[in-house]
Parts: structure tokens; sequence; C-alpha cells
DNA sequence: CAGTCATATTGACAGACGTCGATGCCGGTG
DNA sequence: CACCGGCATCGACGTCTGTCAATATGACTG
């Protein structure tokens, strides 16, 4: 399970992207693209202190909790979010510096449009 | 086959997202999840244009041509690219809008931590 | 019109994914 | 210490996904 490196990564539109980018960025994407794993971070990241306790993510789906644990391990794996056991419970929050990491991607760098001369 | 509401969204991070605009974003968020389709969206946005011949496109990885088809379909079918066909060949052009709808997923909307004081 | 080239489609297959019920683990409580 | 309750893990399942070889389609070419 990855988690670490938290893929930095040059936006899409601006020059092609490589390979090792490429499969850097995506196993985080992979991790959001789902919508209950999107709901999962909406709620977390909108939680009073940027964190929620897992009972209450359970409440919020028509879910078994053994599928809202995997897709909080999942999230969790991918580096998107923080763990935290206090006493019986265990509380998610977000990691904003990888939510970052994706959100560059989808930055729009300075417009040079269709191969732009150099405006020297 | 989807490709046209373009899933207008709230930010991951401000309020809590509901079920249905989860279900709208997250085949957007999938149709991205993938290295080559990655590759495939950036090689596009970033060619003279905005746009790239399938047959430059094919030559820009050690896949199928239908595999590499595949991945197009895909990504065009979620409303992602534009389809252009001249003659023998086929032209996809990035849609900016719908890199733009995933764009506002990620915003980062102004931060009233936990459950602000209302600062009156 | 027969041939060739660029894309799309089909069918097949292995592997990944989302979900569940059941069970295990661990921290508090009586 | 025995028990209960919150969360994770396991095993199983049907479905979806990425890939390929083969074939179809459709546009130009001689």
């Amino acid at each position: 399970m990855s988690a670490s490196g938290l893929a930095c990564c040059t936006p899409l539109t601006g020059t092609a992207m490589s390979a090792r980018q490429a499969e850097q960025v995506a196993p985080l994407l992979k991790a959001l693209a789902d919508p209950v794993r999107l709901r999962l971070v909406s709620l977390i990241a909108a939680s009073a202190g940027g964190e929620a306790c897992v009972c209450d993510l359970n409440d919020a789906f028509e879910l078994t909790q053994a599928t809202i644990s995997h897709h909080l391990k999942v999230l969790y794996s991918a580096g998107l979010l923080d763990r935290d056991k206090r006493g019986v419970w265990v509380y998610y929050a977000v990691r904003p510096a990888a939510l970052a990491a994706v959100a560059t991607l989808f930055d729009t760098p300075p417009r040079f449009d269709t191969a732009a001369p150099n405006p020297a």
C-alpha cells in the first residue's frame, strides 16, 4: 500500500504527462472514483474539526459496516485519509496535501494555446 | 452513456455532498482514473490546437489499437472528449467544461474551519 | 471495383472491484 | 474475568474492467 510519495504532478492540460506520473496519480483518482467514497471524503471534510468518527459515517449510508470499513481502508491506503484511534472509536480525517496533489492535475496553467510563439 | 449533464458540483471540502451529486461526478473521475486515459487526456490537451489524431495517440503507447480505441471511447462516453472525423482520420479534443466540472470538486472554498462562530 | 489504410466493434479471458454475512480483535464496563 | 460494542478482516459472490486477436466498417486510391 502506497500512501507516502503523494504524487506531485503537473497539470493535465499543460505539457504531456509522463507514464510514471500517470501511474502515480491514477490510484488517487481511482480511490476517489466511487460515489460512496466521494461522499465519505466530503462528509469527513465537512465535519467539525475536519474529522469524523466511523460510527457516524456508518449511519450516513445504507451499507454494511463492513463495506464502509472497506471504503475507508481504500481511501486510507491511497493516502487520502488520516486515521486516529481514540479508545473504542476511530476517527478519520482528510489529508489536505493529498487532495491538493490531485487538485494540481486540474489547475489550468497559463494558456499557450496552439504551440505558442515565444512572446519575447 | 451519459456525456451531457456534465456534473456541476460543489467542492469536496465545503458542505457534505449529496448522493445524487456523488453519483454524477464519480463516472467522470472513474473515466480519468486510469494511467493510460490520464496520459491520453494529457497528450490531447498538450497537442497543437488542443486536439490529436488517433493515429498519433496509438503510436504513443505500447498497446493495441483496439485498446486505445476502447480508452478513447470511455473518455468520450464520459463527456470528457469531443470527437471529430475528418476523412480517414479521427481527432479527439478535450472538453474544457468537463475538466472544469471535475476541477470544482477540488476547489478549496473559503475555510470556515470547525463550525465557525459567526464573525459578526 | 478491388485493395488498402485508419478506426471501431466483437468476443474472450484474467484480474480487480463492491458488497455482504460471519468472524476476529480490542478497549471499556459491570 | 466475562461480557458487550466498535471496527477490521476474511471468504464468497456477481459484476465490471483492461487487454488482446480477429473482424467489421468506412474512406480514400489506383
